[in-house]
RNA sequence: UGGGGAGUCGCCAAGUGGUAAGGCAGCGGCCUUUGGAGCCGCCAUCCGUAGGUUCGAAUCCUACCUCCCCAGCCA
């Protein structure tokens, strides 16, 4: 919001609203907006966006780093990256640097960047403090064992053997698990906290587990490594967080996050949790989208069809496509899931103030206009987008024989069908008036080609006598015209729920199988002969396209980011019920 | 089942005792050299259910129902 101006100059009359911020407002931003007027912390906002750094991110974490970037930036405060990194048997150097871009591509730059692994000295400081605290000790039991001494949701747990061993022993026997004296799995450091918690999470958690792996960036420093419960909120302290946002399967474990800081009187920071994002037909969880890389379900993490930012982006999203969607949806505690159309609609309405227009034909029908002259070519002045006047015009070559889009012609048109039929006349957009008068057919019954007449009056497709047509359709000289190769994605998934399945099946039971159709005899107009990789476009009539790093000179290949909402379509369909 | 969280239009979501915002989707219409975009209109007498308190409740109380999370040496 703009700040009111301070002096003398006119007020604005009705600003009811207009003092307070307009910005859409949710519980956590409440939270702050509370906690500053409360002058807590001398009102300052600290966040942090921690990722671990074992896959790529998707639209979902999107919806993180738009809270925690997004709010840190409203109220003038900083915003930390900090990679999870405390578990060496899944985190990659890839990872975070893929994950660096993506949070850029997002449109946000990080204040500090920290990895939880720089705390893992003072992290085993603090644990041989507590230890001494007789709020920890080493215990012996195996993975198993402890399961069985955890109890159930129903029973409490039952202390384990070791609980009582001496201060001086547990130091001991700690500091000779850092030294790597002992093999994986055998021995852990719990908390002492409560076998009998209602709270599973505060039953004696293990805070050390014996790992003797190999870490992207500490190396072979250490053979024992903290686990999430007792790195992140010290993580988050050591920063100063003020306000920790994370997503709701985490308030279980926000009891053992206070407790922690206060065993150890550090710097409260606050936790709160707000609900993950889930969209329909889609899958947002890093371990299945692993999966499909691995299984070969997709080409990578930046497959198009993939909901990951790198994805995405590839498809041709805007991040303001992504951040407008984020800012809309909301934030609040109940588990909903989104609508896939939800987020298109964002799409759609970035891309259509941005994308230069184009005329690309995906499935060429082969059109000769006979009574025009044979060897004349016109440069026919196209608008770049109707949306945005500066984006200026170009020319677009016309001549003789052109491509229309095959299901622009039906020989038996249907009722509401607009465009060309024989007989009928319809408008070459920013071309002429043209009147279809032939259909040539193949030995099979194939229509191969049109042969129309078109009225030399109405050249850029005006009409002097004012007289209608119902429909313009779009074309592509054929002597001028760009081989192309498009890439068509519909949802990978073909249920809104991708984990309903059968019994005894998975999510890869509901992989759509024409998730990808690639049109390879495309034709496009010439000024996209060397489009660059990334660019995007709508093709009129047809949706928004934009330019794959697949391409090679002369030759684009296309990723369709989205179609055009399509009323015949509907209509069509609406008729076929 | 013990604990925690949540239930407001098909979906997302405001609202926190004074008589149901908004967005998406959908449906009409206008406009249109993209059946795109844009514009206009319609779309919850009702807030999981049942009681109760109150002049008055989605908002307070009681009981019940449904869904989600927790029994990793994952995060």
């Amino acid at each position: 919001m703009k700040p009111l101006e301070s002096g003398s100059g006119p007020k604005p009359t009705e600003s009811t609203e207009a003092s307070e911020s307009s910005e859409r407002s949710n519980f956590i931003r409440d939270i702050i907006i509370a906690d500053i007027q409360a002058g807590k912390h001398g009102g300052r906002v600290q966040t942090r966006f921690p990722p671990e750094p074992n896959g790529y991110l998707h639209i979902g974490h999107a919806k993180a780093i738009c809270l925690d970037f997004g709010l840190a930036a409203e109220f003038g405060g900083k915003c930390n990256l900090r990679f999870d990194d405390t578990n060496p048997s899944k985190e990659e150097t890839e990872y975070v640097e893929a994950i660096m871009e993506d949070v850029r591509w997002l449109g946000f730059e990080w204040d500090g960047l920290f990895y939880a692994s720089d705390y893992f000295g003072q992290l085993y400081e603090w644990a041989v403090q507590l230890i001494r605290a007789d709020k920890a000790y080493v215990c012996d039991l195996s993975a198993d064992e402890i399961r069985q001494y955890r109890g159930t949701l129903t029973e409490p747990g039952r202390e384990s053997p070791y609980r009582y061993r001496s201060i001086e022993e547990n130091l001991d026997l700690f500091e000779r698990m850092k030294k790597g004296e002992f093999p994986d799995g055998s021995r852990t450091l719990r908390a002492k906290i409560d076998m009998s918690s209602p709270n599973l999470n505060l039953r004696d958690p293990v805070m050390y587990r014996i790992l003797h792996m190999h870490h992207h960036r500490t190396g072979d420093a250490w053979c024992i490594y903290p686990m999430y419960d007792y790195a992140h909120g010290q993580s988050d302290s050591l920063e100063r967080v003020t306000h920790s946002i994370c997503t709701l399967e985490f308030d279980n474990n926000r009891p053992l996050y206070d407790w922690f800081i206060e065993q150890l009187c550090i710097f409260p920071s606050r936790q709160y949790e707000f609900d993950r994002l889930s969209i329909t037909y889609t899958l947002l969880s890093k371990r299945k989208l692993l999966r499909l890389v691995q299984e070969g379900h997709v080409t990578g993490w930046d497959d198009p069809r993939m909901p990951t930012l790198s994805g995405m982006r590839r498809r041709g999203y805007t991040p303001e496509a992504i951040r407008n969607f984020c800012a809309n949806i909301g934030v609040s505690r109940t588990n909903g899931i989104t609508q896939l159309s939800h987020l298109e609609y964002f799409l759609r309405e970035d891309l259509n103030r941005s994308a230069a227009r184009v005329m690309g034909v995906l499935r060429p029908l082969r059109v000769v206009i006979d009574n025009y002259p044979d060897d004349l070519v016109e440069e026919m002045e196209a608008i770049n987008n109707p949306e945005d006047e500066s984006a200026g015009t170009r020319r677009v070559p016309f001549s003789k024989v052109l491509y229309i889009e095959r299901e622009d012609f039906r020989e038996d048109p249907p009722k509401q069908f607009f465009r060309l039929a024989p007989g009928r006349e319809v408008r070459l957009r920013y071309g002429y008036l043209i009147t279809c008068r032939s259909v040539v057919k193949d030995k099979d019954g194939n229509i191969v080609e049109l042969h129309c007449t078109y009225d030399p009056a109405t050249r850029g497709g005006n009409t002097p006598d004012g007289r209608k047509v119902k429909s313009t359709i779009h074309w592509v000289s054929a002597a001028h015209a760009v081989d192309a190769e498009v890439r068509l994605y519909d949802n990978l998934f073909t249920r809104e729920d991708p984990d309903e399945v059968e019994e005894g099946q998975d999510f890869t039971a509901n992989l759509n199988p024409n998730s990808l159709e690639a049109l390879t005899r495309c034709k496009v107009e010439p000024g996209l002969r060397d489009a660059v990789a990334g660019a995007r476009y709508q093709f009129e009539r047809m949706g928004y396209f934009c330019v794959d790093a697949d391409s090679s000179p002369g030759r684009p290949v296309f990723n369709r980011t989205i179609g055009l909402r399509d009323t015949w379509a509907k209509i069509e369909q609406r008729g076929k019920k």
